[in-house]
DNA sequence: AATATATACATAATATTATTATGCATAATA
DNA sequence: TATTATGCATAATAATATTATGTATATATT
């Protein structure tokens, strides 16, 4: 997504992160909401999303409602107590990365 | 190399930033500086560091020189131009990166 | 009415990136 | 003398994502 490998390996911590603010959101959904919060930048291809919220399935950090609007069926996730666990860790994790890679960068922000 | 997915794709950005301000390092000794200014955090691993610098050199965008210190040798790398060029384009990439990421999950860094 | 685009899910083949394990060898330290 | 550190390298495997493809309904455009 985008053309830098540095989103490799981010992909569950957006959608984690977006889970968390909406109650419960469809793939297609969580999609659109990334390209609109970041103004076009971060395009998720269907091929990493699905596998990925299968995934957050069967380690038991969504459940899944699947809803018929029209003739046409969502699948809504929602993230488990077990789920928002998750994201608390992950978003930790998020903030260590960004100091991480501050101070490999940059010289000032490395530690005496 | 830490137990965090988030480090994935980022290994060419921080060698390429070590080797910007070292003007020559070799492999062993580009692990130890970055363990150094991470205060151990950052672990990077032979079967990662040696293939990616391989990749920078088939790239143009380190030179090598081999050293024998004592009767050991050392393969020492040092940046191109087009390398230097590219060390620049990575790190804008990373600044992009932090600041999307950001969006993501703080909404105060969203866009109106 | 026909066609294109958007919505909505899914998976297979392939590529990229890294971990883990292994191998070889010299130098320093306990 | 045995362990740890230094120094390079690669093979097997795992994790993550791209690209291509498939299926189908809904909406907009010509």
């Amino acid at each position: 997504m985008k053309n830098s490998s540095l989103y490799k390996g981010s992909l569950t911590t957006i959608i984690l992160k977006l889970l968390n603010e909406h109650d419960k959101m469809y793939g297609y959904q969580i999609t659109q909401r990334a390209e609109e919060i970041t103004q076009g930048e971060l395009i998720i291809t269907e091929g990493a999303l699905y596998p990925c919220l299968h995934k957050l399935k069967a380690k038991g950090f969504v459940d899944v409602e699947v809803l018929m609007i029209g003739n046409r069926k969502r699948k809504y996730y929602k993230l488990t107590e077990e789920g928002t666990r998750e994201t608390v860790k992950k978003l930790a994790e998020l903030e260590d990365y960004i100091t991480i890679m501050r101070a490999l960068v940059n010289p000032k922000f490395r530690p005496e």
